[in-house]
DNA sequence: TTGAAAGCGATACCAC
DNA sequence: GTGGTATCGCTTTCAA
């Protein structure tokens, strides 16, 4: 059934019909009400391929996932991200188009979806620093918003990013508050601006405390297991080492676990962890506690504002560049485990509530 | 540009420029080589709109991701299989057209994709014991591949699958050849049609030892952090608890872990884990040596094979099914450790090349 | 308030 | 070999 045929049916024309059905106020009610009517009673889908035509419209957005980066795509938070995107564009009647690219074709991808028309505009995913992307995309014409930041980009660009800075930090100070004063850092790769961003966080907590940071502590790698397990390996076999670990990525706490394992210590007695990117529980008395830090249902809410962002700017082309800094929801009911041996004790573990307010200082 | 535009620079009709670029016999040589070279000076990108009106086709294929399964998204295996069929899409110039849906509106979805005209086809992830989404879509006239099996479908269909079952058979009887003999199986939920198979292959291998599979220590729940923990912890407080534990996802295997070191144990001295979907490996005099079963390129490969089935049977409607199996490239350089404590021991660990050759029995 | 007709930018049939 | 033109199914002036 297309709309010609719905028309012919109605005795109206095509025009009405079309006015009737996108809501047009000149139509009259009555008129209205007989098409959508008909609409409803024989299914009338109008054809996506002819509206994208006529209007000029591709009702797409694209992301555009360089296949040699292929962590990302498995990376949880990722997904969440999309999850949430999704949701907002099922909604709006837009679709998503992802691109699963090779890296190197990755600029030649963003010039053809937009010569060819595929999207309407494009979420970045995991900018780097000064990312060459957002000058290409302007320079191609695109509308795009950037999941995260781009320190060094020399124009203002719109993005939606989860507080990394403030999640690590509050993350370190509660290992603080437990009484830790060696506290390793086992990082994603730092030229993406996240990591960057993580690192700060949890440097600055440290020089609060007057702590100096250690780089013999600090890890910077993919956040694979077995990256997560050589760095949590080398930061165990030092003279001095940490008494607890701040984990990027729950792919990479895989590997620090078994590293623990390995060396003999039992994790929640000798050595904390805590892990980011992921909502973890204890069983405790027969309920589910929260323990790790939570960043992933702040991502979902990301993904969900900046299609938003991207969907209300495309409407408003010319309009200025937005921005929107999500706090993380940082969540933790219990640590995996405070160690009192070779640390100064702060006292008791902070509560719960305390911390997912916000006050990370008991 | 547009090819009017082009047709009118080379002074030539836009059918025969159209003719000349998409390769018709017909085509002068002189004329086609003009045509191109000009087609590249002006970067000339046809509008891929105007294509799929014109053509009736949408060059594009659908994932439709409900989103009450959260973890499937999630589960790295899905986005491996994303990533492979990314690939072929990308080659073939199709688009990847992900779909994220309240589960309740699933069906209304695949409806949708067809009558509007927005996908020529779909893959259908995840399938359950006769899965209605297969009747649905044959109803609706959307080609489908399916990623895994629907046992119980009373029509044919094409599927890809990876071989569950072997893979799983031989991952037991590599626990049994370490020589243990009380093995747990934390498994997904088992209405969905990989898990009942890997499953199957688990209690095969025990059979055909003589040894009787125990409902005491077979799991099966979401495949999550804590129901791997609740799995592993109730396993391990029986009396005569396991002595190793075949883990169906790298997620819940973390919660396995979890449940190891609270009660105690020690990985690969007091129990052995095999986890499936997931490459692991140890570092080992400084070289990485694998550990797990892998499927993980396997489903990657999956999701090539899908797509390019896919996309040949739409080039030939009517045709008939097709049937894919893979074998999962089961590899094992070392278990996390065999336990010769309560176990019967059979001698020692089987070598790698032999296991990855697919001799599981040493 | 409604309708006729001209696009949108390709493809493809039918002449020449 | 090449070109004219109808067509895909909708939107959007412009007139009535």
């Amino acid at each position: 059934m297309n709309l010609k045929e719905l028309a012919r049916r109605l005795d109206l024309s095509p025009t009405t019909v079309s006015r009737a059905l996108n809501g047009y106020p000149e139509v009259n009610e009555a008129t209205r009400e007989r098409v959508v009517a008909a609409a409803r009673r024989y299914n009338y889908q109008p054809n996506t391929r002819a509206i994208r035509l006529a209007t000029g419209r591709a009702m797409a957005i694209g992301h555009v996932i360089p296949i040699a980066t292929r962590h990302e795509i498995v990376n949880p938070v990722f997904a969440d991200f999309i999850a949430g995107a999704g949701e907002v564009y099922s909604r709006s009647g837009y679709d998503m188009v992802l691109s699963v690219v090779p890296d190197e074709a990755e600029e030649q991808t963003y010039r053809d979806l937009k010569s060819r028309g595929t999207v309407d505009g494009v979420i970045v995913h995991a900018p780097r620093l000064d990312d060459p992307r957002l000058p290409l995309l302007r320079e191609v014409g695109l509308p795009f918003v950037v999941h995260g930041r781009s320190s060094g980009s020399a124009e203002p660009y719109s993005w939606v990013d989860v507080n990394n800075r403030r999640a690590f930090r509050r993350a370190t100070e509660f290992l603080l508050d437990l009484g830790h004063r060696r506290i390793a850092l086992v990082n994603g790769l730092e030229f993406m601006d996240f990591a960057i961003r993580r690192r700060a966080g949890y440097t600055e907590a440290l020089a609060e405390r007057g702590i100096a940071s250690d780089p013999a502590i600090m890890f910077s790698d993919e956040m694979t297991e077995s990256s997560g397990y050589r760095a949590a390996k080398a930061a165990l076999a030092l003279p001095d080492p940490p008494t607890a670990l701040l984990v990027a990525s729950i792919i990479s706490a895989m590997g620090v676990r078994r590293a623990i394992e390995e060396a003999g210590l039992k994790l929640g007695r000798d050595v904390s962890v805590i892990i980011h990117d992921d909502e973890l529980s204890y069983l405790k008395n027969g309920e589910e506690v929260p323990i790790f830090t939570a960043t992933r249902s702040s991502v979902r809410l990301a993904g969900r504002l900046a299609a938003e962002m991207l969907i209300d700017m495309m409407g408003h082309p010319g309009g200025p560049p937005r921005e929107r800094l999500l706090e993380a929801e940082l969540i933790i009911g219990q640590s995996t485990g405070p160690l009192q041996s070779n640390a100064t004790s702060h006292g008791a573990l902070p509560d719960a509530p305390a911390l997912a307010a916000g006050a990370a200082k008991p």
